[in-house]
Formats: C-alpha cells, sequence, structure tokens
RNA sequence: GCCCAGAUAGCUCAGUCGGUAGAGCAGAGGACUGAAAAUCCUCGUGUCGGCGGUUCGAUUCCGUCUCUGGGCA
C-alpha cells in the first residue's frame, strides 16, 4: 500500500500558508515546506516566511534550516524532505507539503533519481564563458554533439538548460534526454492528495502589491541591508523576489520606487509561472478558487478530498 | 486672451515624403526534471482627439474646435 501524502500548492500570495495550518491542526498533521527560499535563515520579511505565531504549535521543516550562503536545490530538498516525511510518518502524524515550488514538489511526488554527482561549478562557469564569447549558438551546437536528442526540446537561447544538458553528460556519460524520458512518466510512490489554491488572477495580483507594500512596512529594506553586512548580493538566496530588487536600490542603481515597482511586477509574472506549471504537472489535483473562500471552507474541501482518497 | 508644442494600442512613444500603422513596457499563453523566487519561447486592429476642406484616396496636408503641457501677458 502506498504511503499518503497531502500537498499545498499554488501561486504566491493565494493562502497556503493559512490554509495548511488549520488542516494541520484537523487532521494532527507536520508540514514540509516545498520552498527554494524559505529554507534560509535571516530571509522571513521577503520570503513571507511563517511566523511562530502563525505556526500555532504545528510542526514546520525546511523553514530556517539554511544560511543564505549555503547550497540548496532540488536534489537536497528532496533529500531533506524524504527525510522528514519518515520521520512524521514514525511519528503517526499526517506529513502536509506545503509550497509554491512546483519543481520540488514535483521531485518528491515522483520521487525524481537524482543521481550523486560532485560540485560543477568550473565547469558551469567554463561553459558561461563559452556562451558569452563565441555566442550561445555555438553552444547549443557543442550540446548536439552529444545529446543531439535535447537539442528538440531546449531552446538555443536558454543558456542554462543547455549548460546542464552539457554538464549531465560530462559527468555521467549519457544524455539528459534519455534521463528525463525515464523520470518523466514514472509512476508516483506516494497516494497524494494534490490541492492546488487559486485566485481569480486581479484578485491574486491586487495581493500580490498589497503584500509588497506591507513587507516594505515592516521592514524589508533593512532585513536586505542587514543580509548585505555579512553575505554577498551574487548569492543564489539573494536573487530571491524583493531582496536583488532591494539589493539594486541600496547599491544605488535604481530608486526605491523603480524597486517597488520591479518587485512587484516581476512577483505577478512569478505567480503566473507558477499557475502554469502547476496546471501542467499537477495532473488529477484538486483546483480550489479561493477568490471569495474562507480558509476553513478550503481545509473543509481539502479534509473531505484527502478522505475519499 | 495670445504664442509654441503635443493628442496614435491599457501606459510611454515611434512612424506613415498622402495608399488605414509599429516598438518597449503592461497583459495573455506556453516550456521546464540537480540555479526553479532561476532560465527560456510565442502573441500587437487601434473611430491614429472631434468636425469640415483639398484629393481618386487623409492618421499623414490645410482650416477649425476640444483637451493637455510649456511660455507670454
Amino acid at each position: 500500500m502506498k504511503k499518503p501524502v497531502i500537498i499545498i500548492a499554488g501561486p504566491t500570495a493565494c493562502g497556503k500558508t493559512a490554509v495548511s495550518v488549520e488542516l494541520a491542526k484537523k487532521i494532527n498533521g507536520e508540514i514540509i515546506s516545498a520552498d527554494s527560499m524559505q529554507i534560509y535563515k535571516f530571509m522571513d520579511i521577503g520570503t513571507a516566511k511563517i511566523s511562530e505565531e502563525e505556526k500555532q504549535g504545528i510542526n514546520h521543516y525546511l523553514i530556517d534550516e539554511l544560511y543564505p550562503d549555503e547550497e540548496y536545490s532540488v536534489a537536497i530538498f528532496q533529500n531533506m524532505a524524504k527525510r522528514y516525511y519518515k520521520k512524521i510518518c514514525e511519528k503517526g502524524k499526517v506529513p502536509i507539503l506545503v509550497g509554491g515550488t512546483g519543481f520540488y514538489i514535483n521531485a518528491f511526488v515522483k520521487d525524481t533519481n537524482f543521481e550523486e554527482t560532485e560540485n560543477s561549478d568550473i565547469l558551469r562557469n567554463r561553459l558561461q564563458e563559452i556562451a558569452d564569447q563565441q555566442g550561445s549558438d555555438f553552444l547549443f551546437e557543442m550540446l548536439r554533439k552529444c545529446d543531439p536528442k535535447s537539442c528538440d526540446t531546449i531552446h538555443p537561447n536558454n543558456i542554462k538548460k543547455v549548460i546542464r544538458a552539457i554538464e549531465y553528460f560530462e559527468q555521467t556519460g549519457r544524455p539528459i534526454s534519455e534521463h528525463n524520458e525515464t523520470e518523466k512518466d514514472k509512476i508516483s510512490p506516494y497516494n497524494t492528495t494534490f490541492v492546488v489554491l487559486n485566485m481569480e488572477r486581479t484578485i491574486l495580483y491586487e495581493r500580490i502589491n498589497k503584500r509588497i507594500d506591507i513587507m516594505l512596512e515592516k521592514g524589508l529594506i533593512y532585513e536586505v541591508s542587514e543580509l548585505l553586512r555579512n553575505y554577498e548580493p551574487n548569492l543564489v538566496s539573494m536573487q530571491g523576489l524583493g531582496y536583488k530588487e532591494i539589493v539594486s536600490y541600496l547599491q544605488g542603481k535604481i530608486s526605491l520606487e523603480e524597486a517597488v515597482y520591479i518587485l512587484k511586477r516581476d512577483t505577478r509574472h512569478f505567480a503566473k509561472r507558477q499557475i502554469t506549471w502547476f496546471k501542467h504537472q499537477a495532473k488529477n489535483a484538486k483546483w480550489i478558487d479561493m477568490t471569495s473562500y474562507d480558509i476553513l471552507e478550503a481545509v473543509d474541501d481539502i479534509y473531505n478530498f484527502y478522505n475519499e482518497n
């Protein structure tokens, strides 16, 4: 029999946090965060991280576990999430995976196979240099030599994807297209109750704009300036929404007004990309429209859906 | 009141030596399998301010009106 897991996904600012805590209270659950940014300590306001009071005594994992200069990735997430999943089950509690990073959720649900490889920054940098100097098309032709099949699915301009494909081949001797093929149609080892929270687009965008205004009031600028005292602005963590824009402002590259405009706009774009991902990836998920829905109404829906499974 | 400059896509603007128009941004859709809050792809018809005139034909030239900037009184 497959092990159960409840997944609460959805775009940023749609109410995942509040719903998940209420659900956890109701079913004796614990929460694993599937969020690529809330893992970092000291990054609280910009990531809209749940506060201690908001947790209401519910255990949360994969929040505040790494320092901003530590590496985090799907593979690391998956590893840690699996460990916490087991731990929660052993306690006799229900594991709830909550977050907006769809890529991570997929990796957990399908138990995607990530092989152990050593850090390859040198190779990545070398390939990036080739792209910068000889052009992205040149790099793309390099990919064609080792993995022609990937050239059908990766766009030549998508340098990050091209680099990863070449890197994969260099490290494993096999094309990544082959790997993707086998992992793609994998059947989940879990019995998933997959819920996607969503909202009428214009309302969601209003909530995003408002949430950013509140972040500013709470001291986002101070949070970022404090981070800059100990961490480099080029860290992956500092590329998060709310951080890179405020860094640009603090460095005098743009005005505060511009920074806020860009932050709101890019967060809206991000939400849209999240929705696109779940539409395509979260098959047999139950979508709940939160536009005029109460948190407890949503919790009831999820509870019923969970019991049907 | 007078003079000057504008009025074109949701916004900022380009352009048509007269043959009904196009960029950026916004917005929409999509991809993604070890950077994912990342990265990348696709999508542009709108009384060209109103009304007249010239013309085969006006968004483009002329007149006039309205509105918005700026200047002079």
